[in-house]
Parts: C-alpha cells; structure tokens; sequence
DNA sequence: CGGGTTTTGATAGACGTCTATCAAAATTCG
DNA sequence: CGAATTTTGATAGACGTCTATCAAAACCCG
C-alpha cells in the first residue's frame, strides 16, 4: 500500500546501471553515453523517482545568505516591510536561509550604491534592494550581477537594469483600480478629485495617477496635483489648504505616503460639513485606524506579506539557478472597513 | 566570516555534556538530570543552535500522505481548488508529501460519511474536507480524530465537530463587504437588492445574506429571496423573472453558485435598460469574463490558492503535532475589472 | 556502605545524495 | 591490432539527525 518512494540507487539498478552512471546523468555531469543517459530517464520516468531534497540539501550543507536593502526612515509601510523580513528572517533559519536586513536612507541614491557596491564585495547569495530608478543604481546592480549575485528589485522597480525580477504591483493598474473605486463611490454622479502624492518625478506615484485618470474618463474634473514630498507635516497643510479653497472637491486619491496627515486633516473636519470620498494606499496602523472609524473609504494594499515570501522564493530559485515560478506583478489588494484582515491588527501592534 | 551554522555535537561540546543527552534533551526524551537541561538549553542558545530539518527529515524518512476531499459535480469554483490541489501535488513530491485528491457527489451526506469513513481505516497522515454541517459529518469527523488523524474543514466549516482548524472565509465578513460595496455604489442613495442564494437553509449563504444586510442598513430595500439551488438554468429563470416583475432592483447579491445563469440574464437586459450593480462571489471564468465585459461590477474571491497552501501547511504542522501559524480567517478579496490577476487568466484556461 | 535506580557517555548504523577516486571495461582511431 | 580515449562500475566518506544499545558513572536511600 505505502512502499517507499524510489532511490536513486532504484534508477540506477532499474536502468541496468551503476549508481555512479545515474548520477552523472541527473547531475548533468559529463561522461556519459546516449544510450545509458537515456536508460537512466526512462527508469526515472517509470518510478517516478524524484530527488529527496533534504537527502541533497544535507550533503551539499547548502546555505543560502540574502542581503535585503530597504529605505530608512519614519515611512509605516517600510517599517511594516522590515518587519516581515525581521520575522520570516527566523522562521528561514531551519531552512538554511540567512536573511541581512539593511536600512539606507531613504532617497539617498548615493548611500544606496555604496551599500549595493559593498554587497557585490560580500559573501551573499542574493540581494533583494528597493531602488531608486536612476543611472547610478543601474550601475550598482550591474555590479552585482557582475559577481553573478541575483538581484530581485522590491515594491519600486528599475526596469532598464538587469535586475533578475521585481516584485511588486503595477502601479498603473493600482491607479485604475482606484480610478474604479472613485467611480463606484460617486454612484454615476460627477466628481472632482484632489490628488494627492509624494512627488510628480516619482514614477511610480505618476503611473497611479495616470491609471485612476484613464478610468475615471471625463465625466471628472481633476484638481491641481498636491505635492506633499511623502512628509505627513507637509500633506497635512497642503490638503488643509487645498479643501478650504476648493469645496467642490469630492474625493481625494492619495498615491503616495505621509498620510497620517492627510488623516489630521479629515478628522479636523466639521461634522457637518460634506466630506470627500478617500482612497489611499497601504495598510499601516494609522491608515486602518482611518479606516476602520470611517474617515477613509479605500485602502490600497501591496500586501507585503506576499512581496516578502515572493522575494524569498525568487531569490532562492535563483542561487539554484532554476526557473522563476509566479513572475506576474503582485495584485493590488481593496480593503474597505469590512474586510480588514484581523490578525495583522495583532502584528501591526507588536510591532510599534 | 561565514561559519557553518552550529550542529548539536557543537551544543554537546558547549554544554559539556555528549551527544547522547543533548539530543535526549532536545527531542524530549526521559532520563535526563535538570542540571544537565539546563546546560543544554544554555549552550543551544549560547550558540543559536537551529535544527536542521534536512537531516531530521532525511534520518526519519518522514513521508507525509494526505487526502483531500471534494465536492464533485460542475461547479466551476471547485473545479479551480481540485486543479490547484492536483497542482500542489506535483510540487510537493519533492518534499515527500503525497495528496490523495478525491471527490464525492456535492451535497450528498451519506456519501461524504463513507468515503471519511474509509479514510480512517486508510493509512492517511491527515485530512482536508469540504464538509456539510451536519450530524453525520461530525461523527465521521470524530471517527477520524479517533484514530489520531488530522482534520481540517475547508470552505465551509463544521463548528460543532473535532476538526483541529477551519481554512477558509468568514461569511459574515465577506456579506459585510458586499454591502459595503452595494453601498459604495449607490453613491448614498437608496436601493432595492435581489439576493441569490443556493438555499437559505445553506448555513453560508444565509451568513453572508446576513453580513450585507447588517451593513447596508434601513435605507435600502430587500427584495424576496431567489433560491437557486446552485444550479444556473434555474438561477437563470428565477433572476431573469424577478428583475422584470420588480423593476426597482438596483442591485444583485448572488451569494451561491450557479452565476452563469445569472450572467445570461444580464446579457439578455436590452442595452438601453437600467443595469441592476452586480456582486457575486468566486473568480472562475465565466465570472472573470462577465467583470470584464462590464455585465458585473465586483467579485468577492476567497482565494482559493491561498487556501490550498494553508491546508497543506495545516496539515503538515499537525501531522508533526505541531503548533499552528495564522489560523485567522481568510480574508475575502475584492476584484473589480482593473485588478484582476493576470497570470490567473492562462491558469484557468489550461484547466478548461 | 551496599544495592538499586537514575543519569550519562560512547558509539554504531541508517536515511539519500553528492563528490571523488581508481580501476576496469568498452570504444575509437591511427 | 594496439594505444589512446571514453565510458562505466565500485566504493568510501561526508552531511546532521535519529534511534538504539550497552556499559559506566553518579546518585539515592535505608
């Protein structure tokens, strides 16, 4: 009923050859004739014999050292992403994995080079960066691929480098998605929409808004761009102001971060007054706190919990050489009141 | 610089004792004095000793065998879970876990009850059920557990029963978020919703009727329930007649299955006629083609790729009479036509 | 202190794969 | 045909953990 599975001694005896032969021929090792090499795949074929990796892992003490840059800095987002990686960093321990979780300033494009330069100098296997999108990091990653370390870009990528993979969403479609949810809200009624990101330069919160233009079409008016350079002191002002001097605004789509602000400022809000439909991005303590008492409508989430498990699977796959599974970008995840995950209240709080 | 990871020889050495009883002490055998635990325990963590499962996998020949049991019948959503399962299977033959992936007639108790009943005579680490709530299944789910075999519950739960966890969505949940989203969409007017279920007497179709009901309040109308029994030709007469009787409905819950009939009512409407918004749950073909072509509005998807992985991960944690992780509910997700996944698209395709 | 019990040490073999080595056999080629 | 080359076989040791066994040492208690 339940015999175990076959050996690679089994192939081999099936096949009419020594063990040695099988394994010159599963490990692509040279030396061998056709006619053995095709004996051995047909024995495996007819066993169904599949390599025991805990047998193969264990004879070869594979460890695997990932080095995983994120920008520093006061942004909830990265600290929720560094978090991850903190703990999936202990669970990896048993499987050999060794995760070394840096912080650089955040736009610093210089800081950033230097480390990724100091990394290709490094015993690691694998780098996991978030990257600006500019000529130096371009160069810092061909560096490392250089030294023939992978590069897997994270939650912003550098499309003209030779990063490996990125993970991360489509901005564009995250802006569409938006675009729909503005739509939806305002129940076929016209609108305005302030919005709302860290900087017009910054491609990634251009791509968003160019996404929630293309489908909120031309039955919305647009308000000026607020620039809030991702700061909550900054935002909170801007978007003060930009309400007082513009009532007919109905929504805001806030693309970037720096959104404790924008909270403040609806909750500075009278009561009474008609208040704008809001759609941000990221799920972090103050953003479900926003949430969950009615002040926003829509959180936008990234759902980082996958982003880290996706880069981990990438990189690992790649210091074996294999072929990338699930390279398609990350979905953009909805999160309206009602179905806000429960345990990540937990976690979110344990994590400051 | 880079030190292979400490072995438990290291942690005997460091503790000052032999191999013998720091293994004694980490895999909980008697016999062994508290000084001497104690010492262990220091040095392991002294050391930051982690075990390496390769070689604890390898020395036991652990070989994990599973059986899943599902619904059978044209259902299109289990359809995709029996396809993700089968998927799953082929991964997981490198990590020695087998999947018995069988089916039974849906809604056919006596049947379920026999073939769980069998499983527990079978040699069978650990079981995954879609299971109905029911006085039979509890007592074939006992019988289960009476053999020292692992029960999950999967989509639908079985609260009342042994089973050690439940992988799947919180009903409630997902109707609140549906009405959260009828809402969303009337832009604060009024409205007159349809509900669809498979039966009312169908313990997660009333929850989720329920959920929706909470959230949208007094403003909006209820219209009768249509019980589909799941089956679209008669979800597609039985919708098809209530919207041209009552031409007040804004908009349609279906909660249950049998969506393509309601889909060819919404392509038979006139184009000129008021669209009722649609939401309906699981994203399988003929509901992804309907959002795309703009006959629906939003899909509440419980992921089943997520679920798969979560079973597996159940089952294996308690077939090594481990702790579980994350036994939170799934968290329904909400498509709308910008954000559906790509890579679903050719997944879907393949399995027909 | 002696006899019994508990605790400890030493060690061997198994799990399946990988790497390496050396000799034997088969093939190719001049 | 003989020499050079290629292919094959046999086998040993390592990886780290688990299980088991047996003898030696330490402890307990009357």
């Amino acid at each position: 009923m339940n015999r175990r599975p076959p050996t690679l001694s089994d192939v081999a005896r099936r096949a009419g050859v020594s063990y040695a032969t099988a394994d010159r021929v599963v490990n692509g090792r040279a030396g061998v004739s056709e006619k053995a090499a095709r004996n051995v795949h047909a024995a495996i074929e007819a066993l169904g014999y599949v390599r025991n990796v805990a047998a193969a892992n264990l004879s070869q003490q594979r460890l695997y050292r990932f080095a995983v840059v994120l920008p520093s800095g006061s942004n909830a987002f990265f600290h929720r992403v560094q978090a991850l990686f903190a703990e999936a960093a202990s669970r990896l321990l048993s499987d050999r994995i060794s995760l070394l979780v840096e912080s650089v300033e955040a736009f610093d494009a210089e800081a950033l080079t230097t480390r990724m330069e100091a990394l290709a100098e490094a015993p690691v296997d694998g780098v996991a960066v978030v990257a600006s999108d500019d000529a130096q990091t371009v160069t810092a990653i061909a560096a490392l691929r250089a030294r023939d370390i992978p590069v897997v870009t994270l939650v912003s990528d550098v499309p003209g480098s030779q990063r490996n993979a990125y993970v991360g969403i489509d901005n564009v479609v995250a802006g569409r998605t938006v675009g729909r949810l503005i739509r939806m809200a305002h129940g076929g009624r016209r609108g305005r929409v302030l919005p709302v990101v860290g900087a017009l330069s910054a491609r990634d919160h251009a791509e968003r808004l160019a996404g929630m233009r293309e489908v909120i079409g031309g039955e919305f008016e647009i308000a000026p761009v607020v620039e809030g350079r991702d700061r909550f002191e900054l935002v909170e002002t801007l978007v003060g102001q930009a309400l007082a001097e513009d009532p007919a605004i109905t929504a805001i789509y806030s693309a970037g971060a720096g959104n404790a602000g924008l909270v403040r400022v609806l909750e500075a809000l009278p009561p009474d007054a008609a208040r704008p439909h809001v759609f941000l991005h990221e799920l972090v303590p103050h953003s479900r706190r926003a949430l969950e008492e009615g002040l926003i409508d829509v959180i936008i989430d990234q759902r980082p919990e996958e982003e880290v498990a996706r880069v981990i699977e990438h990189l690992t796959l790649l210091a074996d050489r294999r072929e990338l599974l699930r390279t398609d970008p990350i979905v953009p995840t909805i999160f309206v009141r009602e179905n806000l995950p429960q345990a990540q209240a937990d976690a979110l709080e344990s994590t400051g």
